[in-house]
DNA sequence: AATATTTGACCCCG
DNA sequence: CGGGGTCAAATATT
């Protein structure tokens, strides 16, 4: 559907936004520890380095494999702004109406529906709960109450709002409230904070992460846990196979629990980004880990630089390798 | 049986 | 008092 020149750049329009909003997030992390803004730091520059990568045409998009990204799945664990996929507009909408002064601590974005479900709204990478909803006055469209999946579980307080806009039903006024505390945010702060020694968690914690990006894409194995189907990328480490995760469930929640549906939507422009995002994250997680564990002496990567190209072949096959060469 | 959603009641605050 | 956020019992789903 899409043509390849205007497909990148379309994601570099993408980019661009995540690139704002990681600023953002790098200002309203103000709160929170500077390891977080580093991180913060390292996904703005991994950023910007794929736009120029992208622009240099150094890859050629292959427009083949139409995943299905009609859930979308983003906001990186460690990312605390949701962003939730093509629509994200910070709010430069809600025109002249009396913009009453946001609390902080809230975060209002405007999403699009694209292929989200015939009802629902975009899947932001997070599993919520609703517990409520309620007619607006003045609006047309209820609007929906949630709370994380694991408010119970871990005590994660995230919760947000959703509201269909009245002007255009395809659009979703989301606002976040509160900060997550599960797993997926606590995937930044583990690899922000681990001890060096503590490389095995950072392994962890990167896996997980990946394999919420590639979960989405999974046409079988969408079953979560590890043991029954193939993990969407395998870690072929002494170091980590050995200490075989006890209950991968019990140490992160596991990821999106994509509750929309897998079906092959049209994927307007969709594979491109989810590589690219995934590559960032990785780029992100490793250089995290690196930075973690002092480089030096502990790990040492050797293959741990696969390309776009190989990403791609991921969703294609599920069985990428990463090679953490553990030299003690 | 365990979990998630629906929906009216309840509560707080302006 | 009334709007909006949350609770929780009843249902629906898995």
């Amino acid at each position: 559907m899409e043509s390849n020149g205007g497909g990148s750049r379309l994601v570099v329009t993408e980019l661009s936004h995540i690139k704002e909003l990681v600023k953002e997030l790098d200002v309203h992390l103000g709160s929170s520890p500077d390891l977080c803004k580093y991180l913060a730091r390292q996904i703005f520059t991994v950023t910007e380095k794929s736009i120029s990568m992208i622009r240099s045409g150094h890859l050629g998009f292959h427009g083949r494999k139409r995943s299905a990204v009609g859930a979308g799945l983003d906001s990186p664990p460690f990312s605390a702004t949701p962003s939730p996929l093509s629509g994200v507009s910070d709010m430069p909408f809600m025109k002249n109406k009396k913009r009453k002064t946001m609390e902080k601590g809230k975060r209002q974005v405007r999403v699009g529906s694209a292929g989200g479900g015939a009802d629902g709204h975009e899947d932001d990478g997070y599993s919520w709960r609703k517990y409520g909803q309620k007619d607006i006055l003045g609006s047309q469209h209820p609007r929906g109450y949630y709370r994380c999946t694991y408010q119970k579980s871990q005590g994660c307080a995230a919760r947000k709002q959703v509201q269909r806009a009245d002007e255009d039903p395809s659009l979703y006024d989301v606002i976040y409230n509160g900060e997550h505390t599960c797993v997926h945010k606590a995937t930044a702060a583990a690899a922000a904070k681990a001890q060096p020694g503590d490389a095995r968690s950072l392994l962890q914690s990167l896996s997980s992460s990946l394999k919420v990006e590639t979960e989405g894409l999974t046409p079988k194995a969408q079953q979560q846990g590890w043991g029954a189907t193939t993990p969407p990328f395998s870690f072929s480490s002494p170091a980590v196979s050995g200490l075989t995760p006890s209950t991968p469930e019990s140490c992160f929640g596991q990821g999106v629990s994509a509750p929309t549906s897998l079906e092959p939507s049209p994927a307007t422009s969709g594979s491109n980004h989810l590589s690219m995002r995934a590559r960032c994250e990785f780029d992100t997680m490793v250089s995290a880990l690196m930075t973690a564990t002092s480089m030096p002496p502990p790990l040492a990567m050797e293959e741990t630089t696969f390309s776009l190209d190989e990403i791609d072949l991921s969703f294609d096959d599920f069985d990428v390798s990463c090679f953490f060469a553990p030299d003690y």
